[in-house]
DNA sequence: ATGAAAGCGCTAACAT
DNA sequence: ATGTTAGCGCTTTCAT
């Protein structure tokens, strides 16, 4: 049994309902669309014949007329990923009342996918294409060369040429461990991309050295629950284990917090965590996690806004994380 | 700073191409397409042309000529469920490499947004659309009506008039159950449906049953993390607390986990799990989840295959979950 | 207020 | 092997 359209019936068109309705094609546009006043008896008919005949407009057509199709594109690493997928939402929440759709794909953090995806989008007459994906300078000309309109999501600093939107990471960073250190934590570790061109690993460098603290071990993890994991072992596996630590994702968070349970050890006594992204899962883990949230839905918005409104004034829209408190970090909460 | 495309550039398309090649439009259609043979050194004219003014075909005008836009629907209540964003995933892999994109939309679980959904996809030329929301007999007509393909995922029974794929739940809550039978738990609750309508519900009776064992406390649950958090402290209080429990979904497991450590209680020692699904964050709850993993790769392959491909001959594909066991049931793993 | 007709970019039937 | 052309369903300019 399969649900094919019942054979010999043939599509309905504008054609259709003009003939039906007793008016010319002109008309059913017009009232469907609202291009000209038309008699309200006329738009009546119309409308009547529209129901009569279930007749869909076919916007494959409409997208060849006017040049747009009123969808636009989504390129982000992992859709799976809850950060993504939240991501994703926003921008679905944002582009669906403004009469949009939204279609989004997996890039798998390729440069070369994304690429490929941004000419396939292009080619389906997008109106704009949101991509959240590793991005850099060098990238910019290839996307320029596309045609399409585009910005960058889940993009923390300026980008020549592009507009982007992001939170203020290294901000966000900085609050995370200062909190920890007004537990008192003397050594405070770093999870994540240990590198000074990474602005939370900057963040938590700043915090330590503003309060005089010796900067903890740090250890590197991609952004994956199993990377988290791995560092989480290593971290338990510490000679001299820190009292608490920066931890760049809550994804990683998630990987850590198995790693600590497997030793068991227990969050926050024996270490204590800070994290970041603020993603549901975040609220759900044991312990639940003190994390600095990201503003997903706002950045989605602006973001889609961006794309299909007028442009704003600025180059790069930055947002401020809010550092949630709950059980990681020692507090009671 | 935005990225409209340069000012003045009017937009290639296939008649630039075909004059650039000194050929005719049709050329640069069947070597493209292959739609007829295409002598080997004019055919690379045409790509060499196609590269230098770095065409892009459209898309739309394509999709209307053929009536097919190359694009699979995807209808769930929620792509941020860690659930669907999987079966979403699975579809795109299935889709993407015999050309087709897959646009996904969320119904929240409302049928009317379901039907809207529906025809807005049915507009946009879909070649097919996947519908895993909450769909009975009633809505087979509308769904029906308008014209397009369809399948349903994620429906775990036959459904007259539709092709169906999904997991069997009975088989797997029933398996699921008996493992925590096996433990030697003498009273063992539900969470979840618990109605005589829903296939997991049954299955765990039935191993009860067969067990000899009474039928433990049923606690009502959305397929929630919320849900499961608010039966989770309905479990915990109870006045004879359960040994075990069999929970309908991982999402629901990850809610009565933290109720769980919130009263301050062991799981699996004071009361042990055993859940549905086998989402990854099944894998990195604590403690990690024994739980009845679905096939979601095959499941969204096999979807897709009946949308694109020749229909097989059955109306309902089902499949078997696999109980993976991890510690939330006791079991030392 | 309504109609006629051009044309968006593409494919495919038909002709050569 | 390649060219010509009709037409997919729609919007919109220009007439009326």
């Amino acid at each position: 049994m399969t649900n094919a359209p019942p054979t010999g019936t043939r599509k309905v068109t504008r054609k259709d309902v003009a003939r039906y309705a007793g008016v010319s094609d002109a008309v059913v546009s017009y009232t469907l669309n609202g291009g000209a006043p038309v008699a309200a008896a006329t738009a009546a008919r119309v409308r009547e014949a529209v129901r009569l005949l279930s007749y869909t407009p076919n916007a494959s057509a409409r997208a060849l007329k006017l040049g747009s199709a009123r969808l636009i594109g989504v390129i982000v690493p992992d859709s799976a990923n809850p950060y993504f997928a939240e991501l994703c939402k926003a921008v679905e929440a944002a582009a669906v009342p403004a009469g949009y759709a939204v279609l989004v794909v997996n890039s798998n953090d390729t440069k070369k996918r994304t690429l490929e995806y941004l000419h396939s989008l292009a080619s389906r007459q997008v109106d704009g294409v949101l991509i959240a994906a590793t991005v850099d300078e060098s990238d910019v000309p290839a996307f320029q060369a596309t045609g399409v309109r585009w910005a960058l999501l889940n993009h923390s600093s300026e980008l020549a040429e592009a507009f982007t939107v992001g939170v203020d990471l290294e901000a966000g960073a900085r609050a995370a461990t200062e909190h920890l250190i007004s537990h008192g934590y003397q050594t405070i570790a770093f999870i994540g991309q240990a590198r000074p061109d990474d602005p939370r690993y900057l963040g938590w460098r700043s915090a330590l050295r503003a309060a005089g603290l010796e900067p903890g071990p740090t250890i590197y993890s991609p952004f994956t629950r199993p990377g988290g994991h791995a560092a989480g072992r290593e971290l338990t596996g510490l000679r001299n284990r820190p009292e608490a630590v920066f931890v760049s994702s809550d994804m990683i968070s998630i990987g850590v917090l198995r790693a600590i349970h497997e030793a068991g050890l227990n969050a926050p006594h024996d270490v204590a965590l800070a994290s970041f992204d603020g993603t549901v899962e975040s609220e759900y883990s044991w312990p639940p996690l003190t994390t600095v949230r990201q503003p997903i839905l706002a950045m989605g918005v602006a973001a889609v806004n961006q794309l299909i409104g007028r442009a704003t004034s600025t180059s790069h829209q930055r947002f401020e994380g809010e550092l949630v408190i709950r059980r990681s970090c020692g507090c009671p909460g």
